[in-house]
DNA sequence: TAATAACCGAGACGGTACGTCTAGTCTTATC
DNA sequence: GATAAGACTAGACGTACCGTCTCGGTTATTA
């Protein structure tokens, strides 16, 4: 193996970038960021900003990811009905603050960008959509839910309401709805 | 009302600019669209989109509606679920072509842009809302389905995993999902 | 000669035309003057601009002539080398007021615009040349001056060294100054 | 002093905006100038050119002067009159050929342009006054011209009447005009 | 007195250029 | 060799005017 010459990656650097990425995300909106004010207020010249990442979306979802990505961890109460009624309604508060409104905007932005749709799918919602998955599998395990339940399909009935509605309609999300939801799903599964 | 005066606005331009506007978001996508290469395809000056649109946003979603506006009405054909079934799947097959990729970018554009996504919630979704809704109603009048059923509800669990899909986690979707869609969201409602 | 028919040229435009032009002439100066700030301060279609004249240099000069054409009258005291003398320095004093100005603008505008600069030569500075030289024929009738005086020349030694401190050196020009000019072109001519 | 950061400007594009600037001021006219062709040919981005200059007067006057900056020296024959008429007809020649034209138009556009107007005489208009006011000193230090000339009068007063022409009536120079002025100055200063 | 011209205001139109902004690249000196 | 500073090309933005072109409507003369 060659021995690392010259100056390493500054840290410091990519810490700034990614910072001052996500504070512009959230005080001005994805449209209105720009590399030159993450350089500016990063201080940091735009050639380093270039030479880590393709472009602007890609700083931004990292940025966002660096940020908020421990967030809504899933809860194991005990009940699994329960839990998934909980994970829902704390995402659906979430996705409704102005930290959600920059998830909306990476998607809203990945419908024109192959890359960052991809990226944002293997970095967030796949990884979100396994633990809801398994959580479920731990409720099939204890026999709280039926064994013919169909995870997968389930999981896109719990979600696709909330996004259609996060997404596409605009109405607002509250608690009774995404109970509704979560009971609709279930009807019929639970033992 | 007040005497029109001046020279009247011209229908052709009105045209040249809506269709060069669609023409230009089938062949290079919306980020890809500029209100010059319109002006320009429309044989137009950049004033004269300016003079009747606050933006690019604007014109596109017009010349989209102004070419696609009537597409995908609602069959009747007598079964209420079948009847769903078959609209939501052609709704897919739409969505997923090239001209359906067309709306998911809007769609995504609107989530920066407040006034957009207005103008194709009102334009676009609503009326397709409205129209499953009826159908549904139709549904329960005939007896074909239980009145406890919850309408609106109902359509965002259809429509919800379908738009999910599309937006979120990009997985393709054939008429066996749709199926299990339908199948699910009736699943207790059939008479 | 064929008979006029149809509704006759409005006066009451054309004047409307000339006087917005002028004010706004003496207001924002020959580049700040646009022809469709004419028409709205005239109450006036551009058209109705465009049909009478060719372009904003023609009626700028129309409408600086329309109100200005009648300043500075020849004097004739008596003594012809006093009466170039009062001449000038009028002259001066006018072309260094705001009105003077405005001419100025419209001689450095000729640079750029032949037939303007035709039209002005027509209609402002050779009428005045041609005053100034009978007004020094009649100081040579008088006896005033001596017969070998060359005229066309002298009024260029009067006229060139005002002309060029105002258009190209822009240093100020007092009685005391054109006293000079006036005193050296007219050495050894005086009886 | 502060150090020096970032890369430094390229002179070779300041190089090919003025060139630019200069044909095209040849070719077309001030007035036809525009920034975007000086920026075309140049192969240069817009933005270079208002990053160094503030608008287009200030480009073309720096265009003309980098390319024309050395015409027109001042002779030194031995004779003070002599040298005088040398340079005057010279002058003549210049400012009647296309070059020439290049500065008629400039100075017109000096009328409405005050920065402008500023700029060439600090540049151009003045060191050519001061060369032909030490001529006339050399003249007055050989004994040839006597010692109550006064200079500043003086050239005024041959400028004057060739500018006039030059900018006013537009009659044309010939040697044998400039002869008459030259002779008319210096009557009566010849020792 | 009705028809016929030419005029007029309003304002939409195809264009051109403006001056600004951002993207993404390149160049220098510094660390 | 990575960095900050910042100059660079490229090209879209939204605005301002240009000079032309319809409209509906208004005055005159002519039939």
């Amino acid at each position: 193996m060659t021995v690392k010459r010259g100056r390493p990656r500054s840290i410091k650097t990519k810490e700034n970038i990614l910072s001052a990425s996500y504070e512009l995300l959230l005080e001005s909106g994805f449209d209105n960021v720009t590399i030159e004010k993450i350089a500016e207020r990063a201080g940091v010249g735009k050639a380093s900003i270039y030479k880590w990442w393709p472009n602007k979306a890609a700083v931004i979802m990292d940025g966002f990811f660096a940020a908020a990505a421990d967030r809504l961890p899933l809860p194991d109460l005990g009940a699994a009905v329960e839990d998934v009624y909980v994970h829902a309604s704390g995402l659906c508060r979430f996705m409704s603050s102005a930290e959600g409104k920059m998830i909306t905007e990476i998607i809203g932005q990945g419908q024109m960008d192959a890359a960052l749709a991809e990226a944002y799918r293997t970095r967030y919602i796949m990884p979100r959509r396994l633990e809801a998955i398994q959580l479920l599998e731990r409720g099939v395990q204890r026999g709280e839910l039926k064994d013919s339940l169909d995870k997968e399909l389930s999981v896109d009935m719990l979600y696709g309401p909330i996004f259609y509605r996060l997404l596409v309609t605009g109405e607002p999300i509250d608690d009774f709805y995404v109970r509704s939801v979560v009971d609709e799903v279930f009807k019929g599964f639970r033992s």
